[in-house]
RNA sequence: GGGCGAUUAGCUCAGUUGGUAGAGCAACUCAUUUACACUGAGAAGGUCGGGGGUUCAAGUCCCUCAUCGCCCACCA
């Protein structure tokens, strides 16, 4: 057959796909045309009902990772097959201050210039990381871009936007009148490095390996691995049931050599203690442990700061006040006791599970501190019957028993951050710090002589907490037309810091819940399984990837044969393979443009075994789409396209249009069928590969984008 | 200490109500101006981690063991 010469705007097919070419232009085509906005969609969706995901906002202080280039992929292609459904699609960008995080970025960048936080004007701080922030912002907006989502820009949201900020604080207002917050000395996990308080989920355990000693205590023996904390122990407790201390009776009193002198010590029970650990008799020390302090609280005991905020050793150590308390001070009480003949036995072999801040592993000093608290239980009950009763679901089973998990054994939150990076707390203080202090809650300063804004700023999963609903502006028209929205789909690691936090929220602020379908993927490991860090160097820009092989190859290769919840590793082989099929597309595309030239044909009707396979084809990718099967509707529609359509349909057609005996009427139909099912072929890759697809579809002669197209 | 996940072809992984094993990559054989070598055709490759059970039938359900990974955790 003779080769018509491809010319003009389809010269480019004679050449391999080059993405690098495409992607930019057909981004901005698409941003363009305003389809990503619900609201400016095409006549055909003015009823059509709405579909809403609200993107977890990338925190605003550095680089894309191969986790969002996943997260943005697998919710574009549901949004972008939900359009095509007849959905008003609303993917709501935005991006987050991430107050804690970016300021340990920050100060590590100051850290490099010789400089430190502490000591720094307060405003003079802000606003460099504000700057600081700002810019990154900017590119990491830059990059979300690029995977393609077809998210509605003119919504983007910044966590610290002055509706977001005043909306957050609102609902610190709304929740202390309701009793939901108070304020009160509680036991905090405290990081003497970054010099705040943290919430348990800013926190990880640590295994380290301590001597435990045991004591002598009057006529006791007392275990710890913590010794310079012993100080201001006044208490023995031991368990109400325990025989062997039958003779004492609670609030039975005895003086004993104790490290800086004689010492009164007075005996507690409680049922908390375990009696098979050790000798079933240990010292509390309130101050500086949770446990221990709910124990003082029960028995209404007296409570000593034996460490400062700086991890240093108070007065309540006499001479070794000062010394840093695990280090230097641990070592002089060990020896001092030593001395006095009061150590029994020391295990080297210890091992204990400490908290250590997430960020930079000093261990946490629990500290008592007044800040502000959430109380957990009432609102976890609620968002434990959301899942119970099936108002929000998850893909993954696994997750819905975390999530209840958590929500059954709720803590109350510290929401006070000793940082200035972050929405202010709206309260206000007299004579703060000692007992005549007083506050109000309020945005504005009160009436009055003498209050002082409260200098703390809230933990970022407050703000973040409340994001589906701040997204869509806490009430109005958004709201109303939006919200409950359909979809939350984030990485598996929030299934605690993030997705309990924003159910509490939504149901508090709304009554309903934020999403209906919870999503948690896997994380993205590296070729050998390993966690992409930037320590071990392994870390695959997805930036990069894209400009290799092309965004649409990588968005190939992190939807097959990923499973919803599980972990994937990523291969550059991976995404070369996909690249091949994207060219496979293209190619295919020059042997339609080659061979037909006919006014397109609605194939609907056209009943053949080719066409029946390709609508079944196109159908089980829906099916599976709907059902949050990504791999599966991935895959098939690479096999389809690649195994049916190139090698079966092409090759038909191509026969047709070869064979001399056939007549001109015959090999019209065959170019037209050609062509019509190509149409199709476009539609069902055009979620999962949206630049190559949007490309051809503009060479087709169409006017109108292929993402609004009906699938 | 508690929970969750994984274990299937050399590698990475699918396999959704139980019905005689699938894909991609790699490797092997063949094809050289065919829409496409970023290709096509073909062949090869697995006692589905071990053991036990339910069933006419188990990769799939139940029990148990092992190994690896992840998460949670206030035994001083």
């Amino acid at each position: 057959m003779t080769r018509p010469d491809l010319t003009g705007p389809f010269a480019k097919y004679t050449k391999p796909y080059e993405a690098a070419a495409v992607e930019g232009l057909v981004y901005a085509r698409e941003i363009e045309s305003g389809f990503f906005n619900p609201d400016k969609l095409p006549a055909r969706f003015d009823n059509a009902p709405t579909w809403t995901t609200i993107m977890p906002p990338p925190n605003a202080n550095g680089r894309l990772h191969a986790g969002h280039a996943l997260d943005g992929t697998l919710k574009d292609v549901i949004g972008r097959y939900m359009r095509m459904k007849g959905h008003r699609v609303l993917i709501l960008p935005g991006s987050d201050h991430a107050g804690f995080e970016t300021q340990v970025v920050y100060e590590k960048k100051l850290e490099k210039e010789g400089r430190t936080r502490f000591g720094m004007d307060r405003d003079q701080l802000y606003k460099e990381i504000y700057d600081f922030t700002i810019a990154n912002k900017d590119t990491i907006t830059g990059e979300v871009k690029r995977i393609g989502v077809s998210a509605d820009w003119s919504r983007d949201t910044f966590t610290l936007d002055p509706q977001v900020v005043s909306g957050v604080q609102d609902t610190f207002v709304k929740m202390f009148n309701d009793e939901l917050i108070y304020r009160g000395k509680r036991d905090c996990n405290w990081c003497s490095k970054h010099q705040t308080s943290l919430s348990d989920v800013e926190t990880v355990s640590k295994e380290f390996n301590t001597p435990f000693y045991t004591f002598k205590l009057g006529e006791f023996e007392i275990g710890t691995s913590r010794p310079e904390t012993k100080f201001g122990d006044k208490y023995i407790v031991v368990h109400p049931e325990d025989s062997r201390y039958k003779k004492w009776n609670e609030g039975d009193q005895f003086t004993a050599e104790w490290i800086n002198g004689p010492q009164t010590f007075t005996i507690i029970k409680d049922d908390y203690i375990d009696m098979e650990f050790g000798t079933g008799a240990m010292t509390i020390t309130p101050w500086h442990s949770a446990v221990d302090f709910q124990i003082a609280q029960r028995h209404n005991l007296d409570m000593v700061q034996v460490i400062d905020e700086y991890g240093k050793l108070t007065e309540v150590a006499g001479a070794l006040k000062g010394l840093r308390a695990t280090t230097e001070g641990r070592k002089q009480v060990v020896e001092i006791l030593k001395n006095k003949g009061l150590i029994l036995k020391v295990n080297e072999a210890y091992k204990n599970v400490v908290p250590v801040c997430y960020k930079c592993e000093t261990p946490i000093e629990p500290q008592l501190r007044d800040q502000w608290f959430v109380s957990m239980k009432p609102l976890a009950e609620k968002a434990l019957a959301a899942s119970k009763n099936g108002d929000i679901s998850f893909v993954s089973d696994q997750f819905r028993k975390v999530y209840e998990y958590w929500m059954s054994n709720p803590i109350d939150w510290n929401i006070s951050r000793q940082i200035v990076w972050g929405i202010p707390i709206p309260a206000w203080f007299k004579n703060k710090g000692t007992t005549e202090e007083e506050f109000t809650i309020s945005k504005e300063q009160p009436d009055g002589e003498g209050w002082v804004r409260d200098a703390d700023t809230f933990d970022t999963w407050f703000s973040s907490g409340q994001w589906p609903v701040a997204t869509l502006g806490f009430s109005g028209e958004d709201f109303k037309k939006f919200y409950p929205t359909q979809l939350m789909e984030c990485g598996r690691d929030l299934v605690f810091k993030w997705v309990p936090r924003m159910v509490i929220f939504g149901l508090y602020l709304t009554g309903k819940v934020p999403f209906k379908d919870i999503y948690l993927h896997g994380m993205v490991l590296d070729p050998k399984g390993q966690k992409m860090s930037k320590s071990k160097g392994n870390v695959m820009s997805p930036i990069d990837l894209a400009d290799n092989f092309g965004m649409d190859a990588l968005r190939m290769a992190l939807l097959v044969g990923n499973t919803p919840g599980n972990d994937m590793s990523l291969a550059e082989e991976k995404v070369r393979a996909y690249k091949k099929f994207v060219n496979k597309l293209w190619n295919i595309a020059r042997f339609v443009f080659e061979n037909t030239t006919e006014a397109d044909h609605d194939i609907e009707k056209t009943r053949s075994p080719l066409t029946e396979r390709l609508f079944a084809a196109k159908e089980e990718i829906g099916k599976h789409i709907e059902d949050y099967q990504l791999h599966l509707a991935s895959e098939a529609m690479y096999h389809y396209i690649w195994h049916d359509f190139a090698d079966i349909v092409i090759e038909e057609i191509k026969k047709t249009l070869n064979n001399p005996e056939a007549d001109e009427p015959t090999k019209k139909t065959a170019r037209i069928l050609l062509r019509g099912m190509f149409i199709e072929v476009l539609k069902m890759a055009h979620p999962f590969i949206p630049f190559v697809t949007e490309e051809i579809w503009v060479d087709m002669g169409k006017k109108e984008l292929l993402m609004v197209e009906e699938w």
